[in-house]
DNA sequence: CATCAACCCTGAGAGC
DNA sequence: TGCTCTCAGGGTTGAT
């Protein structure tokens, strides 16, 4: 489920119920959910936090609590909500967190047990390494042309890199691609410096979409978005290129499936 | 530095 | 109905 404008929506919907409130413990129900420190630490550190704020970067929610940051990744198929305190545990549940006062609990449900949680002082432990957020203001059409230029990779792996840029993932890397009318195989450094404005335009729109769509519900795995239904590529082989007509086909490009319009984006055009 | 395969896991959906 | 196979939003690691 998670990129970017599913991260978001999901840290904007939490926001209100998670501010303010103390963390009166943890139950680490999955111990390799956590990345960092081990769980006796982690469950003596944790216990007494106050949360002060919660927002995003790139994938990751970023929790600022009393000492400490908490981080947390989805990955493929982990999701985040609220519940009563007294509600009964469920299948996927892999770390519970009791607040107080409110008698709610923040559960980190994840089906695949590929996300992670990190409880760091340093953040830059965490997502120092990062490249730029795409919705920020530092974030320019420049430093995507330089960027391009400076290396010579395919575009859609490069674009999924997150120490190149940080909070595109597999469905918004095809709909930015499509938009812009590049194909994701072409070499970075083969992208004109127009080219690299439109595809910046196209990145941070696709983005923005989403965001203002609450997200896109694929699968079983995260629900209430609308993204999935203004699709331009994305899991529509076969069916007509909004653009064209034509039909989209779908290859594999860095193990990852892709979606394109073989007449809107073509290699060297 | 760039590319690729394997891996971390579970479950949905297709095909038989 | 039930079995087997393939595939999936992400990211890390080690080999080439």
């Amino acid at each position: 489920m998670p990129e970017l404008p599913e991260v978001e929506t999901i840290a904007r919907k939490l926001q209100p119920e998670l501010i303010g409130k103390s963390i009166l413990k943890a139950d680490l129900l999955w111990p390799r959910t956590l990345a960092t420190p081990g769980p006796a630490k982690f469950e003596k550190q944790i216990k007494g936090q106050e949360i002060r704020e919660i927002g995003r970067r790139a994938k990751y929610f970023v929790i600022k609590l009393s000492d400490f940051y908490l981080f947390i990744h989805l990955r493929m198929s982990g999701d985040l909500y609220i519940k009563e305190v007294d509600a009964a545990e469920e299948k996927h549940d892999r770390l519970v967190l009791s607040l107080d006062p409110g008698r709610k609990k923040l559960v980190f449900n994840d089906t695949r047990k590929f996300g992670r949680v990190w409880l760091v002082q340093n953040p830059d432990e965490v997502i120092g390494g990062l490249g730029p957020e795409p919705l920020s203001e530092e974030f320019t059409a420049q430093m995507l042309f330089e960027g391009l230029q400076s290396r010579h990779r395919r575009l859609k792996p490069l674009l999924l890199d997150q120490s190149f840029l940080s909070g595109m993932g597999n469905i918004y890397t095809d709909e930015a691609l499509h938009m812009a009318r590049l194909h994701p195989l072409a070499a970075s450094d083969s992208v004109n410096r127009e080219q690299a404005g439109t595809l910046w335009e196209a990145i941070r729109e696709v983005l923005q979409e989403g965001i203002r769509r609450n997200g896109a519900s694929i699968d079983w795995v995260y629900r209430g978005g609308e993204y999935q239904n203004y699709f331009r590529v994305y899991d529509r082989k076969g069916q007509p290129c909004p653009v064209c007509g034509t039909a989209i086909e779908r290859l594999v490009v860095g193990q990852r499936g892709t979606h394109i319009c073989p007449n809107c984006q073509r290699i060297g055009s």
